[in-house]
DNA sequence: GCGACAG
DNA sequence: ATCTTGTCGC
């Protein structure tokens, strides 16, 4: 799931890009529009985004086994990031895959593909900052609805082939981007 | 009170 | 997210 804007920032794009696990070739997509009538607020995410990803989401012909979500799952100030919040709502198992931190806390993480190190915040551990490929920065990987911070990281890891994103996220992206691209096969 | 702050 | 300049590598 990955959300884009209209220029004039009046419009929502919410695109979902389902892929088969272990794979990774594309099943089915989809994209919905809805009015922007929330603004951005860091916290509150799921109450701009949601709203065009729930429409997203009824258009496919079958429901995910599994979301990654395009921020946030639990490592949340309230635990709830744009990930739990959907798969609460959809009841199905989610993963939070944020580009840059929200908060906690956390060290260095080793320049390894798939090395990581705890994210931490009020002295529990509510995501992972991984590596998914060497020399690029890492991501941060919390556990949305229904699923282990472990498995969480395997099936991220599992959707990175040769990008710092899953494939899953950066083909909803491309979606939301208006970036077509023809696959022959 | 001050800094931090997903997309 | 969006915008913009500069650099590196295939």
């Amino acid at each position: 799931m990955d959300v884009g804007f209209e220029a004039d920032g009046t419009v929502t794009r919410a695109a979902v890009a389902v892929l088969r696990y272990p794979e990774l070739d594309v099943l089915e997509t989809a994209i919905a529009h809805r009015p922007t009538e929330f603004p951005y607020i860091p916290g509150l995410l799921s109450f701009r985004e949601l709203p065009a990803v729930l429409e997203a989401l009824e258009k496919l012909r079958e429901p995910p086994d599994l979301l990654l979500c395009d921020g946030q799952g639990i490592a949340h100030p309230r635990r709830l990031g744009i990930a739990s919040h959907l798969g609460l709502l959809v009841d199905i198992p989610s993963i939070g895959v944020a580009k840059t931190r929200l908060c906690g806390r956390h060290d260095a993480v080793a320049n390894q593909r798939g090395a990581w190190t705890p994210l931490r915040a009020n002295g529990e551990v509510i995501g992972a900052v991984l590596r998914t490929r060497p020399g690029v920065r890492s991501v941060y990987v919390s556990p949305g609805h229904r699923i282990s911070l472990e498995t969480a990281i395997a099936y991220v890891m599992g959707c990175c082939t040769r990008y710092r994103l899953p494939e899953t996220t950066r083909r909803a992206h491309r979606l939301a981007s208006g970036q077509m691209v023809v696959s022959l096969g």
